[in-house]
DNA sequence: GCCAACGTTGGC
DNA sequence: GCCAACGTTGGC
């Protein structure tokens, strides 16, 4: 029995892990995250089918830049366990890990950043999570917050035509 | 680089 | 278990 897919949206730095850095490497553990909110999604939440929007923080141009989907759900963080990993916690132990990652894939880079403001302005997603948790990294999105978005790239890709100018 | 929001830590 | 202090996130 399979589920309908969830849909998602997850946080990332571009200076340290970009939509691009995603395609180069097709498929990535998406580790690293420390919050328990957070965490609970990856652990519980992300299914594999579901969509990832790719969302850029802490950036000069914050906002989706592209999309991405789950191929494995949430299993223990093994960055965690690792002395030397700039992510590591004593807390969590083999026997007991605290902390989870999932593994997503690329599908497709936007051509251009849908802004934070221009996801801010658009009339039925003023509820997202993205605005009302500004912090959380890992984010449930609801099926028409996603349709929306989709729609909205699918504007940037294919601008509509301009109107040629009637020659003077 | 500033700073508001907010999650975590730790003293009591 | 309260809450002040502190650290981090992330838009601007």
């Amino acid at each position: 029995m399979t589920r309908n897919p969830s849909y998602w949206l997850m946080k990332s730095e571009p200076d340290v892990f970009s939509i691009q850095d995603l395609k180069a490497c097709h498929v990535t553990g998406w580790d690293g995250v420390r919050n328990y909110q957070a965490r609970n999604y990856l652990r519980d939440g992300l299914k594999v089918g579901d969509g990832v929007l790719f969302y850029n923080s802490n950036t000069h141009l914050s906002g989706i830049s592209g999309l991405a989907e789950v191929v494995k759900g949430g299993y223990p963080d093994d960055t965690a366990f690792d002395p030397k990993d700039v992510h590591y916690d004593p807390k969590s132990r083999t026997d007991h890990p605290i902390w989870y990652r999932v593994d997503v894939k690329f599908v497709r880079a936007f051509r251009s950043v849908i802004p934070i403001q221009t996801l801010r302005k658009t009339p039925g997603l003023k509820n997202m999570v993205l605005f009302r948790n500004a912090r959380l990294s890992v984010q449930p999105v609801t099926k028409r917050e996603w349709e929306i978005i989709l729609r909205l790239a699918e504007k940037a890709q294919n601008p509509t035509v301009q109107k040629p100018r009637s020659p003077q």
